[in-house]
DNA sequence: TGCCAGGCGACGC
DNA sequence: GCGTCGCATGGC
């Protein structure tokens, strides 16, 4: 792991913490000042400092193939920060705080399939089933061995692998009444019938429709899964921490809901609520 | 102990 | 089309 290592420069504001913790995704964990995780079926740890982000686990190839991409290191987001401001000078506390995040480049399985789960639910839930879905129907990761927590060592499960297990496996599993949702989004995903590169290539409102034609994906999970894994940078997920602020710090309605990066000031407004007046 | 969580589907109107 | 309700489970 130590001698397999690369350095990436980052732009000055990035905050790789913010961006890997903040709840896009739920495979990452701090650790003594590294970020531990598992993405795209390998396992690294990440350690940002004033010279850049350190990658523990991958060499300068995979760097800049992989991680600079699912980082998005290659966008301007001082100039996106400094957009959605000039719309909304409401967004200025949260910029604040975290207009060091960027948005993950995630796979778009794991972000759909995350966010199924993630419904009425909470984040240390939400990661806990996810830990034990990869443990038990993940492919072993690169670098696995190396992970600190066992289910770290493992990808997230494919469409295929989870399409052949039983509901009420996924129950076992805690994910509750969402177990149906699990079976019915990984078989139809397995079999084609949902396409990604149709995605991908629909408009935004078609694209959302496609999603929500699966049971157990509404608007706010089909937003979450076009912004962290489609890279729809305009869908706004609206849950309820987010609903609260919009009712509370930006009453009478906001401009930044038709931004094209909406979805960049809504991650913004989240970290800030869930990490400083959220708490819980 | 209750209340709540990165909501959704079903149902009634 | 819109408001309400039940839902599984565990974190706090």
């Amino acid at each position: 792991m130590e001698e397999n290592k690369c350095c990436i420069p980052v732009p000055a504001g990035f905050s790789a913490a913010h961006t890997l913790t903040g709840g896009q995704c739920f495979r990452w964990t701090e650790r003594g000042g590294r970020l531990c995780g598992t993405a795209f079926g390998r396992y690294v740890e990440m350690e940002q400092n004033d010279r850049g982000l350190t990658v523990y686990g991958a060499d300068g190839k995979e760097c800049d193939s992989l991680w600079r991409r699912y980082l998005d290191l290659d966008r301007d987001y001082d100039a996106i920060r400094r957009e959605v401001l000039a719309m909304e000078p409401r967004l200025a506390d949260s910029a604040g705080f975290a207009g060091g995040v960027h948005i993950l480049a995630q796979e778009p399985w794991e972000a759909l399939c995350s966010f199924v789960i993630s419904q009425n639910n909470n984040i240390p839930r939400i990661r806990g089933i996810i830990a034990r879905l990869c443990l038990h129907y993940g492919e072993r990761a690169v670098n696995g061995e190396f992970a600190r927590e066992e289910a770290e060592g493992f990808a997230f499960p494919t469409p295929e692998a989870l399409a052949n297990v039983a509901e009420e496996t996924f129950k076992e599993f805690g994910c509750g009444y969402r177990a149906a949702y699990l079976t019915d989004v990984a078989r139809r995903v397995a079999s084609g019938e949902i396409d990604f590169d149709d995605i991908k290539k629909a408009p935004v409102n078609e694209a959302r429709r496609m999603l929500m034609s699966l049971k157990g994906v509404g608007p706010k999970v089909a937003e979450c899964a076009l912004l962290y894994g489609f890279g729809r940078l305009e869908c706004f997920p609206v849950d309820v921490w987010i609903r609260r602020a919009l009712e509370t710090e930006f009453t009478g309605g906001t401009a930044l809901l038709d931004s094209p990066y909406a979805g960049v000031a809504q991650q913004y407004i989240f970290e800030y609520i869930r990490q400083t007046g959220g708490g819980r």
